[in-house]
DNA sequence: CTGAAAGCGCTTACAG
DNA sequence: CTGAAAGCGCTTACAG
């Protein structure tokens, strides 16, 4: 049995292809007794609209793309998450695609999404993307983009406000007694300088040190986290705090730490960036900045779905102010000689 | 300027609308020298491929849905980034839809989906799914479907062994001197009733007593772990033990037993499944049951694949086999009276 | 090896 | 209010 299509429900039905569209849409131009006898005629017949066919002839696809590095890391699946909420409520369907922070990867799948048609791309853009690269693909396509928690020259960008979070967690490490403060993790990414941008600016202002080789930053996972913290104490000197680039990362700094015998939160204080689940439920539970990957996902599909029905408009630059949580991994530190 | 489709390229190329097709797809029957000039006109022009007027006039999508509750639950994260690995090897693009776990939001996220014309289903179902339904949907459209997690009545499922890890548990359970173990947390579905058969079995065999009453069943979150430790605290006895459904669920056990001054893992141990992060990063490290989401992933897309490949076949029931991680959460608790 | 033609399943002016 | 026709951008036999 072939597929049933429209013309088949029109035939059935007694009417013109063209009606059987309009009642499909609900159009007002149809009587209600005709529109009636459309829709039974469908159910009876087992009608499945078929949209990809309506799409090509309409020329867009109710779909949006969205590429993140992966959502193992539950601050990029709230994100997601969020996004696709407000995308849900607009009717548009999500394609979803991991980079893996490979920019090959990344350059990959918007090419596969734009050939599927997307109406327009969510990206979080792999740290070592080609900002050329991408503006050029979505120019071809005439896709609009909008990345989100990393920036990209030249594209719209929702995010969290890293700059004022690392301020918020310098001022506090500087209040309750530090002298000296490590940043851990992170890779080359706009949200890594804006975090590590913040902390020293603040500390800075406060007559603090701060550390930041290039040694110290690593990948975005425990492992990364244990890496960079074996960095920074081989070189013998320890700090007063450490300031994970996130939650994931601290799960490795505090995992070092006690392999070392410190212990985090007394010996050392600890604090970080994102405010997960993770950080909450650490012992002792983390200080950390929470950074909304919800309202970021929210407001960049709204802000691509504004982009789809009033065309261009001048680029923007959101950011979402954070917040700090206070937790024992700092506010139970005290300073060395006082202790 | 409208877009360039392959009409403006065989023209540009002076070849007919066929041989620039037959180009993109790197047909042998094309003399190199013409392809290369029309992959040169092609990327002169910008040319995009329009996947989906191809996929119209092919009746398939190269694109699959995947339907997950969320993707905060790592577990669930997993399986879907493995189970999108595999399909982009094969060239397949994921829709994906959360369900939240109500069988509303699933029904609307299929429709849309097959309106979509995916070519097929990896199903994570809600709870309360009604079969029949889901049955009837994915026939009409003939889109193959497999489930995964939680079974469906009469859909190729993949999944944990949940009674061998429920048995695995008991066993461990019983060998370092427990008497009472309750079960907390979950919903009605089958990997819920699967876990506590296990988890039944294997200490009946041993003597030991089981709770599992109705007011146990909870949320899968920390605030359904709280609610249902809070109901079996209520009742005024202590079990040895209890196993949550799974690390997001112990997490809500051991802020409950906290709050009454309990000691997780010396005053009670504490047991669960899955094994994500969330196990082993916690104090005390939590014993959990692995699941190998992903490996659960990798093997429902791989069917799909292949049942988009040969066509029907026997239903299948792939179980992945469970290992248990002990960590003190048991295996630091001791009997009452050995304390 | 290449070209003309039909068709995938819709929507959308345009007549009537 | 309804119907016939063209077209969205491809692919695919079928001739030549």
């Amino acid at each position: 049995m072939a597929r049933i299509t429209l013309d088949d429900v029109s035939r059935a039905a007694g009417v013109s292809r063209s009606t059987a569209s309009l009642v499909l849409r609900g159009s007002p131009k149809i009587p209600a007794a005709t529109a009636e006898r459309v829709r039974k005629v469908m159910a009876d017949l087992g009608y499945v609209y078929n949209r990809s066919a309506a799409n090509l002839r309409q020329s867009r696809s109710m779909t949006l793309g969205l590429i993140v590095t992966e959502i193992i890391n539950p601050y990029f699946a709230e994100l997601a998450m969020a996004a696709d909420e407000v995308a849900h409520e607009a009717a548009y369907t999500i394609f979803i695609g991991y980079s893996h922070d490979e920019a090959d990867r990344q350059h990959e799948l918007m090419t596969s999404m734009i050939e599927r048609q997307v109406d327009g791309f969510i990206l979080l853009p792999a740290p070592d993307s080609d900002p050329e690269k991408i503006a050029s693909l979505v120019a071809a396509a005439k896709t609009p983009t909008v990345t989100v928690a990393r920036r990209i020259e030249g594209l719209d960008y929702v995010g969290s406000d890293n700059v004022a979070g690392g301020e918020l967690l310098g001022r506090h490490l500087a209040a309750i007694g530090c002298r000296t403060v490590a940043f851990l993790g992170g890779l080359q990414a706009s949200s890594t300088t804006e975090r590590s941008e913040g902390l020293a600016r603040s500390l800075a202002a406060r007559g603090l040190e701060f550390w930041n080789d290039a040694e110290q930053r690593a990948h975005i996972t425990p492992a990364g986290g244990v890496q960079a913290t074996a960095a920074l104490l081989d070189r013998g000197r320890l700090p007063d705090a450490v300031v994970a680039y996130n939650d994931i990362v601290a799960l490795g700094i505090y995992e070092e730490l006690r392999r070392r015998e410190l212990r985090p939160g007394e010996d050392m204080a600890v604090a970080s960036f994102d405010d997960t689940r993770f950080a909450a439920t650490q012992a002792p539970p983390l200080t950390s900045v929470a950074g909304f990957p919800d309202e970021i996902g929210r407001r960049a599909a709204g802000r691509l779905l504004q982009l789809l029905d009033d065309g261009e408009d001048g680029p923007l630059n959101d950011l979402v102010p954070p917040k700090l949580r206070l937790r024992s991994s700092t506010v139970a530190w005290r300073p060395r000689g006082s202790r």
